[in-house]
DNA sequence: CCCGCTTTCAAACAATTGTTTTAAACAATC
DNA sequence: GATTGTTTAAAACAATTGTTTGAAAGCGGG
């Protein structure tokens, strides 16, 4: 046999020239691939041409298509963390410290549900949301690729927001109500990327790819202010509407603490 | 050739015995194992074994494996019309009579989520969100199994909870802020299924499947009367923040109204 | 009991899949 | 400039896919 294939961890500081182009080129055409149809229904042969290599490439550089798959959500949760870290650190020590108010509370959250928005509707090779939509098959159907971008990027930033949340209703962040509150807040902005054929039809615009960038550009835009402002609304009426918020005396926590363990 | 496959349209009033039986088992299955896999990850000879039917009668009774993935999404959207139909018929009688407050909306819309979010966690076989991911897939690479869904169940809760939302905000139910507003409302809700498997690691729950179906049961119910919190917090902070709701002297609206049009 | 129809079944088919093979082309070190 | 090791290329492979085939089995009415 000619060559093994090199080991799928991560490239140490291994950055040559040749193969490491055709290695990038194949990623970023599988990410397209993956995106539009999912693991199985991919065509390794098809991942091959976009990428303008052959097909034997993606076994000698990945080991198999898996492989591949693999590499493809390594990369997104290197560029989602690398989206938000700033941010997630910045609000990890405003909390440590106890600094964050109400109205910073809110400010914060808006850039970030702005900056997460943003990032998963431009972070692809077309207009499409690819990433998105590489994340949302995963969830609903977890391979072990989930683990990479859950771990090293959808955690922290659930954690985080659940840090905003909290602080603006003056409870704990590892509250299971803070947490599902937490999940919703998110939903408002991920639905905009997992229901994209319902939203488009509502609102009539042609199919995705077909109006002008500049256009496509400030509906995403305007997509991006209305949930700020959504996230801005929620947290008011969370804390006008005085629900309850503290789990310990209530009985949801008693539904959900007792199997509450094992939080890898 | 023995006999050709009946063409795939609705059996009339036709409801015999022994092949509607085989039908009912055949489209049982696919619901199940489609949710799991995809169309093209489903394998039709896994589908045949789970009804104890044969691989030929898939083809015999539904044409071909999208004949069926097309029947299947004929029942999903019955049953959800079936389950939305008296609360949509009912708020839009009173739409048209002018006869929705403040906090009839609210209560009218804690309702809408709360069965709207039930049944997307129940009608399917095991506790896992079968009809969910289905409908799931369809929006973020969608086929023309979509149009079923969408046209006969989607659309009409969509702008149901829209005559909600602006009933209480004042607004028009057809303003693509309102819009907007209602898609993101309703995210909180989908989110529950979309990012399923995210919200079970941050609540640290066992595998789905692993958990006793009585608790199951009570967490479904706790996210459930989350939900109508949320919603109603929702409601009342938009109010109160008074961001703009109509559309018409609005940059947005300037952005998205003349692309909008074709509205089938 | 036999005949028309529908339904079931096991086997076979043609096409496509991911992967391997084999060898040629390339780049760089000596 | 020959000889490394690395990368590409085309073809071949074994396995699996959705579907078809053709006949057997069930079932109802004459």
């Amino acid at each position: 046999m000619p060559t093994p294939s090199p080991s799928q961890a991560a490239p140490p500081p291994a950055e040559s020239n040749r193969g490491d182009r055709a290695r990038e080129r194949l990623i970023d055409a599988a990410m397209e691939i993956f995106s539009e149809r999912n693991l199985e229904g991919a065509r390794t042969r098809e991942i091959a041409a976009a990428a303008e290599q052959n097909v034997a490439s993606i076994s000698y550089y990945f080991g198999s298509k898996e492989g591949l798959y693999h590499a493809v959500f390594e990369r997104i949760a290197s560029d989602l963390r690398q989206t938000m870290g700033a941010q997630i650190k910045e609000i990890e020590q405003l909390h440590a410290a106890h600094a964050i108010t109400r109205p910073l509370a809110v400010s914060l959250l808006k850039r970030l549900m702005r900056t997460l928005y943003i990032h998963v509707r431009t972070k692809d090779s077309q207009g499409n949301g690819g990433v998105g939509r590489l994340i949302v098959r995963e969830q609903i159907a977890p391979t072990p690729a989930f683990d990479i971008v859950y771990e090293r990027a959808i955690r922290v930033v659930h954690e985080t927001t659940a840090i905003l949340v909290a602080a603006y209703l003056e409870a704990d962040p590892k509250d299971p109500i803070i947490i599902i509150r937490t999940h919703a807040l998110l939903g408002q902005l991920l639905v905009f990327v997992t229901a994209r054929e319902t939203i488009r039809r509502r609102l009539g615009l042609p199919p995705f790819g077909k109006l002008p960038p500049e256009t496509e550009h400030r509906v995403r835009d305007t997509i991006a202010r209305i949930l700020e402002e959504q996230a801005e609304a929620q947290l008011v009426g969370l804390a006008a509407c005085n629900f309850p918020t503290i789990a310990s005396p209530d009985a949801l926590h008693r539904v959900i603490s007792p199997i509450q363990q094992d939080p890898t």
